[in-house]
This record gives C-alpha cells, sequence and structure tokens, in this order.
RNA sequence: CGCGGGGUGGAGCAGUUUGGUAGCUCGUCGGGCUCAUAACCCGAAGGCCGUAGGUUCAAAUCCUGCCCCCGCAACCA
C-alpha cells in the first residue's frame, strides 16, 4: 500500500458552486486519477463548511432555517461530483456530528496542552461586517468596507498560542521546499513570516454574538471560530485522529487551495497540528484565479454562457482538458469560449483526434482493422520511441509537479511527431508497394504510441481516453479505469500493444467545433478597426477640439457609434438582488436562447412586478461584470426625471432582441 | 508609500528560482502530401523580452529608479 491523499478546500456555502469549485475540484481528481495510474492508493475527498456568521446572514436573507441553507447548498455541491467527472472519495459536512466529535477533541488537546489560554480582546468592532479590525486596518478611523466608525468592543475570548510556534513554522518551510508550492506562495508565507510577529488567534466566539457552531468542550458560553473548525474537516474525512485509516494516510496528506486561503492553510493549520501533536501534511499546492473578461463570443453572438454549462456543450472531458492547459497552475488564467473552441479544435480535434482517425482509417484499409506484427526499427522508429519516452517521462514528472500545463504540452510533443511520422512513413506508399513488412512496422508502432498517450490522457479525460483504449481494442473498467500503476511501465517499455488485437474501423472523438457564428465576428472586427483609424485619420485631429456639443459631450466617430449593439428586449422576470438595496436582478429576453441576466440600479424607482412584461433598450455587448456577487450582462437603458424614471422604450412592441439603429 | 499580479514577434502565453544561441499555440505568407475531422507535414516573415541605469566575459533572467496596465475595495452595468 502506497497511500496518496489529496482534499480540496471545504468549500463555504454561503454561495453556490462556480467555475473556482469546479477547477479545484476537477484539479483534485485528475491528480488522484495521475496517483493511481503511479501505483498509488489514490484518494481525494472534498465537502462543505458551514458554519459561521456569514451562513447565518445569508439563510435569514433567503427566509430560510440554517440548516435548510446548508442543506441545500450542500447539496447542490455534492450534486455537481459527477457532472464534471469527479470522485470524490468523502464529502464532509463541517455540521455533521463526527466532524463535531473531531474538533472537540482537537480542542481539548491543545487546551489541555496549554496552548489556549483565555484573555481579553478589546478591537474595533464592525456589526455590519461582523469582524473586529485592527488600528492598521482602519481607514481615517472608518471600516475600510462600510465606511462607518467601528465600536470599540472589550470581550473576553480563547485564544491559541500560535506565535509561539513561529521559528518552527519558519523553519519547517525552509527545510521543506515542498511544502508550499509553487514558489511564489512559498517566498509569500515567508516574506508574512518574516515581516512581522505572528500573533496569538482568537479561536472562539461569544454565543451572545453567535451560536452557529461548535461549542467549545472546556466552555459552553462559546463555540469555535469557523476556520479553526474547518480546516480539521480535513481529518474528519479519514475518520479523525487516532483511527486507523487517519494513521496510515495522513502524512501523505495534499492540500489544493486558491489563493486567497493561503494563509489559513500555510500558517493556522500546520501550527495547529503541531500544538496537538500530530504529523504535518506533506504538501500544499496553491492555485491561482480564473479570470472572466471581455468574452469577444458574446460580443458577437450575443450569447454569454455560464462556465459550467459551456462544459455541457463542449463536453465535460474537453472542458477538463482545457481547464488543465490553460491556467499555468499557481497564475491566473483567462476563460473564454473563444480559448475554449481554439483548444478543443487546435489541440484535440486537429492533432489527437486526427490522430486516432488517420491511423484507425488505415489500419482498417490495409490491415483489417487487426493490430498487425511489427518488424524490426529502423532509424525513424528508434528516433521516434526515443522521442516518446522522454515526452512521457517529462508528462509524468510535470504532472506530479502540478504543472498540467507544461506536462499536456510535452505530451502533445509526442502527438505532433505522431502526426509527422505518418507523413514520413507514409503507410499509404508501402501498401501500394505491397510492403507488409514495414506498413506492420509502421502502423504497429503508431498503434502502441497512441494507446500510450490514451493512457496517459486518462486522468485528465477519462471517458474519451476509455474510448479511445477501447477503439485500440484495450479493456478499461469504466468506473476505476486502468489498473493501479500502469503509467509504471510506459515510459520505456514498448510492445505492450498485442498484435492481433481487434480495433476500431474509424474513430471521431473529437469532432471540430464549426464556429457558427458565420463571419459576421470577424467582419465585425475588420469593420470597427479599418474605418477608425481612417476616421481619426482624417476627420479627427482638425475638428476633435472644436466639435463640443452643447451639453458637453464630445463628439464620436460614426466607427464608434457602431460599436453600440443596442437591442430591445423583454424583462421576463425580475427580483431584487439579494445583497443590494438599489439593485434589481432582470432576465431580458433578447432573442436568445436563453434570457440575459441583467443588474439595473433601478430598484428605487420600479418593483420587481412592474418591470415583467415590459420591453426596453439594451446594450447587449456591454463587457460582463460582477456586481455584488451576481453577474450582470448588459445595461439596461433608462432616463432619470424629476419624478423619478423612465424606461428607455420603443413606441410599440417589437420582437425582442431586435436592434436599434 | 493599502495589498497583490503583470508589461516577451499581430493575439494569447511559457521561459526569470539554478544568468550563457528567445520558445509554444493561434494567426499571416509560400510549399508538400492525400491516410485523415478543409485536417496533417515542411519552410518563411515578424521580437532592441515596458523604460533608464548598474553588476558581469555574458542579463528576458540578478540589483536600483521610473513609466504603464490589471485585480482586490467602491449599491456603479
Amino acid at each position: 500500500m502506497n497511500p496518496y491523499y489529496l482534499t480540496t478546500p471545504i468549500y463555504y456555502v454561503n454561495a453556490l458552486p462556480h467555475l473556482g469549485h469546479a477547477y479545484t475540484t476537477i484539479v483534485a481528481d485528475c491528480l488522484t486519477r495521475f496517483e493511481h495510474l503511479m501505483g498509488k492508493d489514490a484518494l481525494f475527498i472534498t465537502g462543505t463548511d458551514e458554519h459561521g456568521d456569514k451562513i447565518v446572514q445569508a439563510a435569514e436573507k433567503q427566509g430560510k432555517s440554517v440548516r435548510e441553507l446548508t442543506d441545500e447548498v450542500s447539496a447542490a455541491f455534492s450534486a455537481l461530483w459527477p457532472l464534471l467527472e469527479t470522485q470524490p472519495g468523502h464529502f464532509v459536512r463541517t455540521s455533521g456530528e463526527e466532524h463535531k466529535a473531531v474538533v472537540k477533541a482537537f480542542l481539548q488537546k491543545i487546551y489541555d496542552a496549554g496552548d489556549i489560554y483565555f484573555g481579553e480582546y478589546g478591537g474595533h468592532y464592525c456589526y455590519g461586517c461582523e469582524r473586529f479590525y485592527t488600528e492598521k486596518e482602519l481607514e481615517n478611523g472608518l471600516c475600510p468596507q462600510h465606511l462607518v466608525k467601528p465600536e470599540y468592543i472589550s470581550e473576553r475570548n480563547y485564544f491559541f498560542r500560535m506565535s509561539r510556534y513561529q521559528d518552527w513554522l519558519k523553519n519547517h518551510i525552509l527545510d521543506n521546499p515542498d511544502f508550499i508550492r509553487p514558489e511564489r506562495y512559498r517566498t509569500e508565507v515567508l516574506a508574512l513570516l518574516d515581516s512581522g510577529a505572528l500573533d496569538d488567534l482568537c479561536i472562539s466566539r461569544p454565543k451572545t454574538r453567535l451560536t452557529w457552531g461548535i461549542e467549545l468542550p472546556f466552555d459552553p458560553e462559546y463555540v469555535c471560530y469557523v476556520w479553526f473548525d474547518a480546516l480539521l474537516a480535513y481529518t474528519t474525512a479519514l475518520g479523525g485522529p487516532g483511527t486507523e485509516a487517519f494513521n496510515a494516510r495522513w502524512p501523505y496528506a495534499e492540500h489544493l487551495v486558491a489563493k486567497d486561503i493561503l494563509k489559513p492553510h500555510a500558517i493556522f493549520w500546520p501550527t495547529m497540528l503541531k500544538a496537538a501533536g500530530l504529523p504535518l501534511f506533506r504538501r500544499l499546492n496553491v492555485h491561482g484565479y480564473w479570470l472572466i473578461r471581455d468574452t469577444k463570443m458574446s460580443k458577437s453572438l450575443g450569447n454569454v454562457v455560464s462556465p459550467l454549462a459551456m462544459a455541457k456543450r463542449y463536453g465535460i472531458d474537453a472542458f477538463r482538458y482545457f481547464l488543465l492547459r490553460e491556467m499555468h497552475f499557481g497564475n491566473d488564467a483567462n476563460f473564454s469560449e473563444e480559448a475554449l473552441i481554439l483548444r478543443l479544435n487546435a489541440d484535440l480535434a486537429n492533432d489527437l483526434g486526427n490522430l486516432f482517425s488517420r491511423v484507425l482509417s488505415m489500419t482498417a484499409k490495409f490491415c483489417g482493422s487487426v493490430v498487425p506484427d511489427p518488424d524490426a526499427d529502423t532509424d525513424l522508429e528508434l528516433a521516434l520511441k526515443n522521442l516518446a519516452s522522454e515526452s512521457l517521462a517529462n508528462y509524468q514528472h510535470l504532472f506530479r509537479e502540478t504543472r498540467f500545463s507544461n506536462a499536456l504540452e510535452s505530451l502533445w510533443e509526442l502527438v505532433r511527431a505522431l502526426n509527422k511520422y505518418v507523413d514520413t512513413a507514409a503507410p499509404w506508399a508501402l501498401a501500394k508497394k505491397g510492403d507488409a513488412q514495414r506498413l506492420g512496422t509502421v502502423l504497429y508502432t503508431l498503434l502502441e504510441c497512441m494507446r500510450k498517450v490514451a493512457l496517459h490522457l486518462w486522468p485528465v479525460m477519462p471517458e474519451k481516453a476509455g474510448g479511445m483504449l477501447a477503439q485500440l481494442g484495450v479493456a478499461v473498467n469504466e468506473t476505476s479505469g486502468p489498473e493501479a500503476g500502469a503509467l509504471l511501465p510506459e515510459v520505456a517499455g514498448f510492445g505492450l500493444l498485442r498484435p492481433g488485437t481487434r480495433v476500431a474501423e474509424s474513430s471521431n472523438m473529437f469532432p471540430r467545433i464549426e464556429t457558427a457564428q458565420e463571419s459576421p465576428g470577424r467582419d465585425e472586427k475588420k469593420h470597427t478597426d479599418a474605418p477608425v483609424k481612417g476616421a481619426s485619420g482624417e476627420a479627427l485631429p482638425p475638428s476633435s477640439g472644436s466639435q463640443q456639443e452643447a451639453g458637453g459631450a464630445e463628439t464620436i466617430s460614426f466607427a464608434d457609434f457602431q460599436k453600440l449593439d443596442i437591442r430591445v428586449g423583454t424583462v421576463v422576470a425580475c427580483e431584487q438582488h439579494p445583497n443590494a438595496d438599489k439593485l434589481l436582478r432582470v432576465l431580458v429576453d433578447l432573442g436568445e436562447e436563453k434570457p440575459r441576466q441583467v443588474l439595473a440600479g433601478i430598484a428605487e424607482f420600479f418593483t420587481p412586478d412592474a418591470l415583467v412584461g415590459r420591453q426596453a433598450a439594451v446594450v447587449a455587448n456591454l463587457a460582463p461584470r460582477s456586481i455584488r456577487g451576481l453577474e450582470s450582462h448588459g445595461m439596461i437603458l433608462a432616463v432619470r426625471s424629476e419624478g423619478g424614471m423612465e424606461l428607455v422604450s420603443v413606441s410599440g412592441p417589437v420582437a425582442p432582441g431586435s436592434k436599434v439603429s
């Protein structure tokens, strides 16, 4: 038994799952599948963090009980995993009884060891944030979030002597370069430790302020600080400290988190474990954010699709491939449908899919879809095999280091080399010549290498890889996948594919996505580019200074005007923004496949019901923007009048999506 | 001095830890092949690696100053 244990964060249930959650969990799944193929007894877990102020607030806002809300959101998370083709070994909920027992035992242990003390805590408390601020954090004495003066409250609380472990932690990080990765986050944590003394950590909340939490075992008047509780879920998933499963796996534990929760994982958590006399986890893997910027697709198509919907549209395997290939682990990356299609077509359809298509088709044509016997290798095969060994070795190394993008790039060197080999060896010419021996060698070499590629891709694209292996006559268990350790002999060994095996007659694993948006997308670009230059070159310099309108607005070129895509939409639904008084969340039918979500700052003037059914002008190609937790995909045009506000609309009903020109 | 990320051929990104011929994908141009998903293969054009100094035999890579973008925050779409 060679254990591997990986955790995703225990996701906070104050919001529904989004792309970030999907990414982290998919990475965890890929790594776990990979380690399985590398011979490990691999397991990853995930779960939900359900305690704390924010959950209580969210529940109140939605008019639900805390239990209702947490059950609901937690269910939404667990329902997501199969859709992403991920298979967590456990799903922990911090509101579960087992977890509570683990937390209480842990707290008691540290308490008994003398690392928890009761102390006075005075601070500037902001009721809006429900938290204390230090002098430093305040801006001009005001809460930076709410811009109100916080109240000075003095409170007695329990503290964890984290400061005691500062030097120890620093040394541990210095002695173990792999403890926090990638490097930049390790540097950041070291800088943080160097910058000043580590404070002790306040780990309690009086029940007078918060009751939704785990009661301290040594004082029923207090509940546990949410981080202190949540981090322990990583041990709960194994049954908790002291259990057999825990002892077996915990020393091999790795965590996977996004950069926003670096500090709790890199500082709180190791010191907590140290204080409790437990072994540390082995490694903390930190990734960046997915940014969603000006998605050009939405501009020309007018369709804005959620990333998860995109997974459905293009297939979960392609989605997983894209996420791993596009983001350099640790850095931020951009998500766009355009980029996704590009990757799908270039890497999956043209390179990989086409390789399978052409080789299987030739095998059918020249060898009756039976794997031929190879004859002696020529220099061509030897060179290819060298390249394959190197590429696969790199892939395995880089994948293990969470450098997925580089790993896949390395694997694709092999895929391209195989396509090139087809051209160079020209099996069709050999067939014509009747050189069956040479033809057998070439096709065998190709099929064998394709099998290796498919096998290595299984962690990333389980379904597609399974399909490719099946086409090559390799049986793979649908749920558990290839056998544990299947990758180990693959780097140097060739010849595992048996001659005589029946293979598929053709293959169409990754059809190209024909960019259905005709060419208006491109034309549009040209239209905007060319005229703009022309206009500014001729018209602007002499006139721009003098042509001021009465209203004070400067003139713009016709080309600039053309950039605006204003359409008339029908409001199909409308509700108050759950987290903003002045904003309405409006669903507008713009003649697209789905109504568009637009946030409008008009709640003072319109009730949600008053808007439903009305038509209004909408700027349809405005870059999406997130406002207080919700994304807005456009702007509803309105006029502020003396008595209130009026929508900009049309004099008679028109079809939703009609363009204003 | 709020914190952080970044400025590399037309676009998007590696490379910077361990200085030593500037790399990948897309796009453009030309050619080849016909097994294949208008795919594949070859070749070419295109970069003073933001800027100014410094260290060095040698700097995208180390040091210092400066300029410019972006995220976080902001009831603003």
